[in-house]
RNA sequence: GGAGAGGUGGCUGAGUGGUUUAAAGCGGCGGAUUGCUAAUCCGUUGUACGUCUUUUGGGCGUACCGGGGGUUCGAAUCCCCCCCUCUCCGCCA
């Protein structure tokens, strides 16, 4: 959420902001919204004020006993007028907050314009893509040679874009959370979280998730809750509401599966574990001094990528532009990982610096050197994420015969070398 | 799910309609005293919005005692709804 203060004083800042970003948000409407509210807000005010000063003078001369039956009368007409006016402004006061809550985040000065993905900047690639004597093979036609996939039972259990993984599979991907979250947790200095996978309204609203991306998530209408699409969601809102006490930054890494309903996505990558409703995933999530922020950034995305290093997956990291930036995020890095199945780059983490703007809308809140409580600045990314990272593992280790060598990283974890199809 | 007890500032904890502008204590910060520490004494203390003055900043006002409504000239206090915590019972991996 921005500042109303930012939208009134730096208007143009936020229009162009607005523009670069696709988005045809009417400013005009808060701008008036705000100017009404203000100067009913004073006139409310300078009658409580008289309001409180003849209550009081009342209270005194009852006291004394004298009459003071003139004084209630006024102030019986004061307070009529009061809470007309009092309930006008709750009701700007609730548009208003409706309308500022749909209001992008600005993007940071750096951000690429553009206004979809073809905008957006290569930053690095690592890592060379194999080259296969023979055709490589998709995922889904691995998982089935090895045993370890089964998305024909998922759908019987659950419909379609459910992962079903067995044998071999499951292992890998429990293997592959505990290396993630042991790297994070012991060399990038991350505490460890296993937080609710419900969460609230409120929880939501937080980090922006509602009101505008309602549809793509699962509700529980009889408890009122919803399924996380992200562990940035329980992971942030922890310290909602609350000024932090203690040092900043906070470090968290957590594992949860993600929830995400995908609607409209019907029909693209609908095979296989590309694109699934339910998939597991490392967040890593950070909360910081807003002058150490983008700093931070780099060393968020360092330590993303730092996974896919140790299991020597070619990846590229491309800088998203203003038109392809998410809801919340002033300055926002993809990593992608080739999956030579696909033929293409499969995006296995987002890592964003949102500045003050979930802070804001969560109510998160720090003591600064000068004892001011200020907004934190809130990151986040994947470190990484588990559906796609398995695809590409699956894809760049497979060999001709479809057996999927264990990535030297892991064999220790995993206690073998190699996945061999079954006989 | 049932019954009961609670929710007041950073913390403990008073306060059942107007001397409360939320007592007192602890903690924090600043100062005094002091070989050092401790103790003692004095002062100070939160959040948001509005407004004025804008030099850091400050002045004035309003609201905030779990959340939201209501009664009243006036609500921490009375009424209604909701949320959360604790204890006991039930159920349960």
């Amino acid at each position: 959420m921005l500042d109303i203060k930012t939208i009134r004083e730096r208007e143009m800042d936020v229009r162009t902001a607005l523009q670069t970003r696709g988005s045809d948000f009417d400013l005009d409407c808060i701008l008036e919204l705000d100017m009404e509210r203000r100067s009913l807000v004073g006139e409310a005010e300078a009658l409580k004020h008289e309001r409180n000063v003849v209550s009081k003078e009342i209270g005194r001369l009852k006291k004394e006993g004298e009459d003071a039956a003139e004084q209630r009368d006024q102030m019986r007409a004061v307070g009529e007028r009061i809470s007309k006016m009092d309930a006008r402004i709750r009701e700007i006061d609730s548009t208003l907050q409706g309308l500022l809550l749909e209001v992008p985040n600005i993007p940071c000065a750096e951000t690429p314009v553009g206004s979809d993905e073809s905008a957006n900047r290569l930053v690095k690639t690592r890592g060379e893509p194999g080259s296969f004597s023979f055709t490589p093979r998709s995922h889904v036609e691995l998982g089935e040679m090895l045993g370890i996939l089964d998305f024909e039972r998922a759908a019987r259990i659950s419909g379609s874009g459910f992962p079903l993984l067995k044998g071999h599979g499951a292992r890998l991907e429990r293997i592959l959370i505990q290396f993630m979250l042991d790297i994070h947790t012991m060399e990038h200095g991350y505490e460890e979280v296993a937080p609710p996978y419900m969460c609230n309204a409120d929880a939501m609203t937080g980090t922006g998730q509602l009101p505008k991306l309602a549809e793509d998530m699962y509700y529980i209408k009889s408890d009122d809750l919803y399924l996380i699409p992200t562990a940035e969601v329980p992971v942030t809102n922890m310290y909602r509401e609350e000024i932090i006490k203690g040092s900043l930054p906070i470090r968290h890494v957590a594992y949860t599966p993600c929830f995400r309903r995908e609607a409209g996505a019907a029909g693209r990558e609908t095979r296989g574990m590309i694109r699934v409703h339910q998939f597991d995933k490392v967040e890593l999530v950070k909360i910081v001094e807003p002058d150490q922020s983008y700093a931070e950034l780099e060393k968020l995305l360092g330590d993303a990528e730092t996974v896919l290093q140790r299991l020597e997956l070619p990846y590229r990291v491309r800088e998203l532009c203003t038109g392809d930036l998410s809801f919340a995020a002033a300055r926002c890095y993809d990593i992608e990982l080739w999956a030579p199945g696909q033929n293409d780059w499969l995006e296995v983490s987002s890592c964003s610096n949102f500045e003050d703007f979930q802070a804001r809308r969560a109510g998160i809140r720090y003591r600064n050197s000068s004892g001011k409580t200020v907004f934190p600045h809130t990151l986040n990314g994947s470190g990484v994420a588990l559906a796609r990272l398995v695809v590409a593992i699956l894809e760049n280790y497979q060999e001709a015969d479809g057996s999927v060598v264990i990535p030297e990283a892991l064999r220790s974890l995993m206690r073998m070398d190699k996945i061999q199809p079954r006989s």
